[in-house]
DNA sequence: ATGGTCGCCGAGCGA
């Protein structure tokens, strides 16, 4: 089964991009973010025409994920339990930024789609809700371990796990993205038991799923990998590769981000 | 140090 996580960087400017890169590589699953769209507004029939099954949790004009699978998709949540309205004006209620559903093939694989806070700037209430946020993944994350299933959490995490992840890194050490608390919080996951799949399948560095659309970065090739698949034991047994389509990024019109997929044994 | 670019929508904000 080949799944791939894809911040489109909306679902209206992307259309073309999106379904031609549907077309050609066929994902079984894409996890989709910030398709910035209400649930109404979201193109779902051309999906469906596709044979996809289709699942939103949109907001307007910001955030939004999605799922799209050939599979059957049960027992669909949409938002991160354990939001207590304590953020900025009750923004962990509001912002649709988490889905989870359980993918359908020969064996059940719970997917967990999300597009974490981008959390600058760094110190302030943004990074505050970043933080929060993610201990609240952590205990969700937490969950999925205890009850032994074979699930997998991937979206774009705006976290650069190491220095080689970024080309310059030094240029990060301020940023939200890259910050000791937001790399600690993001350990404190994987700590738990969880197995980052690009870096089972790769070691080396220099590997990365978002280039700006600013200052030349692409051209420079001055990018970050901030997307991420972070999988059970049990669906860690199944990992046959991990890659990051980079190609994408050079395409007409294309997102800030690229598609990072998994192949799972099922 | 600054500005550089997108997408939301139709002014700035978020990234």
């Amino acid at each position: 089964m080949k799944i791939a996580t894809f911040n489109i960087n909306g679902v209206k400017a992307r259309i073309n991009a999106l379904t031609d890169w549907i077309d050609e590589a066929q994902p079984d699953v894409a996890i989709l973010q910030e398709i910035k769209s209400v649930d109404e507004g979201f193109p779902r029939e051309i999906f469906e025409d596709k044979g996809y099954n289709v699942e939103t949790h949109g907001q307007k004009g910001f955030n939004g994920v999605a799922l799209l699978s050939k599979f059957p998709l049960e027992d669909v949540t949409r938002g991160l339990p354990g939001a207590t309205g304590a953020g900025r004006d009750g923004i962990d209620d509001i912002e649709a930024r988490y889905i989870e559903a359980t993918v359908v093939g020969e064996k059940a694989l719970r997917i967990c789609g999300l597009y974490l806070p981008n959390g600058n700037p760094a110190p302030g209430p943004k990074y505050d809700y970043k933080l929060r946020w993610m201990e609240r993944l952590r205990a969700r994350a937490a969950e999925l371990i205890e009850n032994e299933e074979c699930a997998l959490i991937t979206g774009d995490y705006n976290i650069i796990p190491q220095a080689e992840d970024a080309a310059k890194p030094d240029a990060w050490r301020e940023d939200a993205l890259f910050r000791p608390e937001s790399r600690e919080a993001y350990r404190r996951i994987l700590n738990l038991g969880y197995t980052e799949a690009f870096r089972a399948v790769e070691a080396g560095g220099g590997h990365y799923s978002f280039w700006d659309y600013q200052a030349g970065a692409w051209d420079r090739n001055d990018g970050i990998r901030i997307d991420h698949f972070l999988l059970t034991p049990q669906c860690a047994d199944l990992l046959n590769d991990c890659w990051i389509e980079k190609e994408i990024r050079g395409r007409e019109k294309p997102s800030d981000h690229v598609p990072v997929w998994v192949d799972l044994a099922l």
